[in-house]
DNA sequence: CGCCTTCTTGAGATGACTCAATGGTGGTGG
DNA sequence: CCACCACCATTGAGTCATCTCAAGAAGGCG
């Protein structure tokens, strides 16, 4: 459980590239008039670089910095004080990392980068002000707040009341989805598979369920033909049979990866 | 699963309690100044009933309204297209219900009176509005939203790393602490027990388990002096062991009753 | 009193875990 | 280019926590 600490690496200067505008739209500022987003135009030039396999912040730590995620894959974890590890999600490119209902204080969970990750920072200490300057900021962090928790949601149901196979196929079904809707943002995707850079170490601690039996499930949905994960891709094979397996509903589930 | 649907009942014209005021404080208008909040009134007005055992709303229902929880314990479930389904949450004085990511359209999880309810209703349609409008109050719905998470994230740890004893305990302390931490907002509350409405069969589909594992395990809990429930009780009988069991901490647990 | 919901307990079945061993892969440095 | 190392995937066998099914007992309510 000993990875490598972040060392922040400020892109300053960079000219804005195309995707981060539309991570930008996605994102944090979505939908808020321009004229109106010019005071944060020094955070929004606060990008940063991560690696992979290293930590952002830990659980626990007063951190001062919350994100939005401009690109790489990023998984949050929460320990219990006996040493388990639950991931509570994983964060991909237009997701907002690190604000919780404690401004200032302790991070609820950690956060650790999957593959090499941009970002950009702010200063947790000004969301406050941020938001009350700027309403449809806030009403954008409420929203996307919210989404999270519809996410969450649906985790939570999975993980209550559902088998492994059920589980695990629930997960990367989302999982999918959501990389899909974010089409070109999110490198390496094509028709029917996308990057998958989760081990399936991590994969069961996101279900909570062993190692072992991920492998064990994972090879029963390959079997099957209803999905394959492999050296690092993640393919779905039967999308209907999934779909049936998890006990979602396309609908739900496009409709939510769109928020 | 089929319940009594709720009758709303207005109960227009009654003037303010000193309690719901209360409650109003620690809820959607905190911090937000009076001057501010003259528009509101309408909706402040809007105060509603419902009985025990009945549903507020459905899960997939299109909802016009989303509320604040002015007295009562309510219940927020989420069904599989299986049929299988969780409770996401127990919502208390003070709760925001019914705020999620799509402002119109379906409801996410369904809403169930677990005692008799008082409500205060806003139309979803207007909440977009409102938050533009009012900066704080966008903010504290971000707050209210942030809160919510971080039980989730608890609910999330527990359900996939502890066992039946440990999730069992964690979730009876946590309602107990925040119960305890509400006062005299929650009637028929003293020094070492609390009242609660919440049927072994609900534990259960809150933590992923069989009434009869629930009943088991309180069984074992009981047994140990660690904490009872009984006739719609709760007593913590030792704090210390059950706070070890549940292997959380009082300061967590409580920092976050107060959010 | 009778009805319904909730609680309680038992016995057997099983899904998921633990422990243990082996093989594969990609990156790094000599 | 090879050898090594760390991490990850794979598989097996035995164990245990939790579920399932079944049957009563207890409690609240009209």
């Amino acid at each position: 459980m000993n990875h490598k600490r972040s060392q922040l690496v400020a892109t300053s200067g960079t000219p804005t590239q195309c995707v981060s505008c539309a991570v930008r739209e996605r994102a944090l500022f979505q939908g808020i008039p321009p004229e109106q987003l010019k005071w944060t135009q020094t955070y929004r030039e606060n990008q940063y670089r991560i690696e992979a396999r290293s930590q952002l912040f830990e659980e626990g730590e007063d951190h001062p910095f919350a994100y939005t995620l401009y690109s790489g894959w990023m998984m949050l974890t929460k320990s219990s004080t006996g040493g388990r590890r639950q991931v509570l999600r994983f964060a991909l490119p237009g997701d907002f990392i690190g604000f919780q209902a404690n401004l200032s204080g302790n991070m609820s969970y950690g956060a650790y980068a999957l593959t090499d990750c941009r970002l950009c920072a702010f200063p947790r200490a000004r969301l406050s002000s941020m938001m009350k300057e700027t309403p449809e900021l806030a009403a954008r962090m409420a929203m996307l707040s919210a989404r999270d928790m519809s996410f969450m949601e649906q985790v939570l149901l999975a993980t209550g009341q559902k088998n492994a196979r059920e589980r695990l196929t629930s997960l990367l079904l989302q999982l999918y989805v959501r990389v899909q809707s974010l089409g070109n943002l999110v490198p390496e995707t094509d028709e029917n598979s996308i990057r998958f850079p989760i081990s399936q170490e991590k994969m069961g601690e996101a279900l909570g369920m062993t190692a072992e039996h991920v492998n064990r499930s994972l090879r029963e949905l390959r079997e099957e033909g209803v999905l394959e994960v492999k050296s690092r891709r993640l393919k779905i094979l039967n999308l209907n049979r999934a779909l049936e397996i998890a006990e979602i509903d396309m609908q739900t589930i496009e409709q939510q990866a769109l928020l």
